[in-house]
DNA sequence: TTTATATATTGCAATATTACGATTAATAAA
DNA sequence: TTTATTAATCGTAATATTGCAATATATAAA
């Protein structure tokens, strides 16, 4: 128990809820909030900006880059994180379909 | 400790997250897809053709209208679970306006 | 009232997530 | 080389989530 049954859903249903976890922790909606706000692309200094442990910050980062929105360039001794555009714009698109799907529908209630 | 400090991010990051945790599991994205699909407002049939057990569908289905993404009308011992038109819509905008931040950010990697 | 049906709730086990201190690894500067 | 700086990883504790059997609740039908 206590393991989710990706296989009983289709793959939409498990991509769409495995980019959307993305969004589901607010220190990661920080963390692309900043990444977008900034001009420059920012590194360590997320760990200032937002309240957490360097350790924990570090850990999100890894969790938004294995789902690939984010990508790192290592720059002498810090890295410096991005959107991927390429993967948003993907990630955009599937989300907002789903959200659309109130448009196509007649609710009986 | 594994406790999410939510008191230091801002209101919209944690209503952003909140709201993206309806979507971060396989079963609730079903759930709304079946929601949407069925003209007729299916009620106990989820967990037909979701393959998960009655009382796994019902906790979803209360996580979904504690989000208030979604509302139940009792029709004899049945219920009727449809979308909450209004709050999706507003969820739309709030989750959308934060995936369009890219085409404001010029990116430097 | 009794019985059947549908949904919610409770209790619990398994797993996942969040957070952080400590350590490691890797580069830059002295 | 030695030392400082930055970020990743490891280990661990606390908490949250997922899933289900069993039970409770509430209405409909007999």
């Amino acid at each position: 128990m206590g393991l989710t049954k990706t296989e009983i859903f289709t793959d939409a249903q498990n991509e769409i809820a495995r980019l959307a976890k993305a969004f589901a922790h607010p220190a990661r909606v920080a963390i692309l909030h900043h990444l977008f706000k900034s001009n420059t692309c920012i590194c360590g200094d997320l760990v200032d900006e937002i309240g957490l442990a360097q350790a924990t910050i570090s850990q999100h980062l890894k969790e938004l880059k294995n789902l690939g929105l984010i990508k790192g360039n290592i720059e002498g001794t810090s890295v410096c994180y991005c959107i991927d555009q390429t993967k948003w714009k993907e990630m955009k698109l599937l989300l907002t379909t789903f959200f659309d799907q109130d448009i196509n529908s007649n609710n009986c209630c």
